[in-house]
DNA sequence: CAGAAATTTCAATACTTTTTGAAATTACAA
DNA sequence: TTGTAATTTCAAAAAGTATTGAAATTTCTG
């Protein structure tokens, strides 16, 4: 077998199984990774036989990955031959991913939090109150890390500046101490 | 039904769907957060009793949040009974599970990439090229991902001094623009 | 050390998720 | 519009995970 049939074949598994990390299913990471170590884009059958699965299984992983903005279709004309081209961006493919999940997973746990820790203030047992104290510090904890991947989403760490945007936001800061909150605000409100 | 039982139960509910989002089973998750919920620590019949799950259940997750240094075993002298104390100190726990789940799934990642690369190097084939390509900005990424990871867990970010750790480490930044490379291994290797 | 309380283990079972493949639908060249 | 290639759907089957509970083991009091 030829290198590139040695490295796509574990490069495929090595994704396929880490694919439940992202929160995508690991037949849709293969698919994805078998395009991915292809030069050209393909078409179903040739995901179907390139991975040995069914017809069924490819259609919904090409589905799923057109979802996630993972996989381009394009129509070749004078045929009705769908052939999938990847993203090659894998920043933009990765902050795609963690935004939907941030918005799907992450938005609804501050909310739910926010909700009820007023619920257990009107509650005066000592338990309430414990309870309370530990839901609030989950609070602050998520909230800061909330701050940290918006910074990230609008371009910032890995975006087009890498790390210099937060450098830049960082030295623009003035010197005296700044709470950590204002300055989680000012690095959410920088341009 | 009192308040706290209320939002315990909700609590219970939505932590348990988020285990694995952080590669906890539900089960494991829902036992954590119903601990974190209680003001004192509690023996495997209460966690049997407050979750109505099976004895060997309970066992099997207290099991893992120990290894997780998520819960505390805890003797009562004069008694055989363990009781459990949650780890408390929430940013202590996220670090600790980055951490391992760093070690165990990321290294491997980033040591494949760097192994698979100059096999398809030796390939002169222009398909072998392109997956080289990709692989190698995959790669780029990956490692600057663990670059940050590693800022995290050496105490930065979240950590004792907050943002600040970063804005300083920042601001020591000569004027000069920097390389995004250089400046990461200064984060790295910052106290 | 004996006995019993407590915990752990693990084979069997229940449940959930993924995959298949054939039928239904869609898209389009002729 | 028709015929057909291509895709999608979805009920059933397979595979994979989690859970149970009774037996085996451990632990430690008396």
């Amino acid at each position: 077998m030829s290198e590139v049939e040695t490295v796509r074949q574990a490069f495929v598994q090595l994704w396929g199984s880490m694919g439940p990390f992202w929160g995508i299913s690991p037949t849709t990471a293969r698919v994805y990774s078998w395009l991915l170590s292809r030069a050209e884009p393909a078409d179903a059958d040739e995901i179907v036989q390139g991975l040995e699965m069914s017809r069924g299984a490819v259609s919904m992983a090409c589905k799923e990955l057109r979802e996630w903005h993972l996989i381009f279709p394009e129509k070749a004309p004078g045929s009705r031959r769908v052939t999938y081209r990847p993203a090659t961006d894998l920043e933009k493919v990765i902050r795609n991913i963690v935004e939907i999940r941030k918005r799907r997973e992450w938005d609804p746990v501050l909310e739910s939090l926010r909700e009820w820790i007023p619920l257990l203030e009107a509650d005066p047992s000592p338990e309430a109150e414990v309870f309370r104290e530990r839901l609030e510090s989950l609070e602050s904890l998520v909230a800061l890390t909330d701050s940290m991947v918006n910074v990230f989403l609008k371009g910032g760490l890995l975006g087009r500046f890498g790390l210099k945007m937060l450098v830049k936001a960082a030295r623009d800061e003035p010197r005296h101490e700044t709470p950590d909150e204002e300055l989680v605000l000012q690095l959410e409100e920088s341009p």
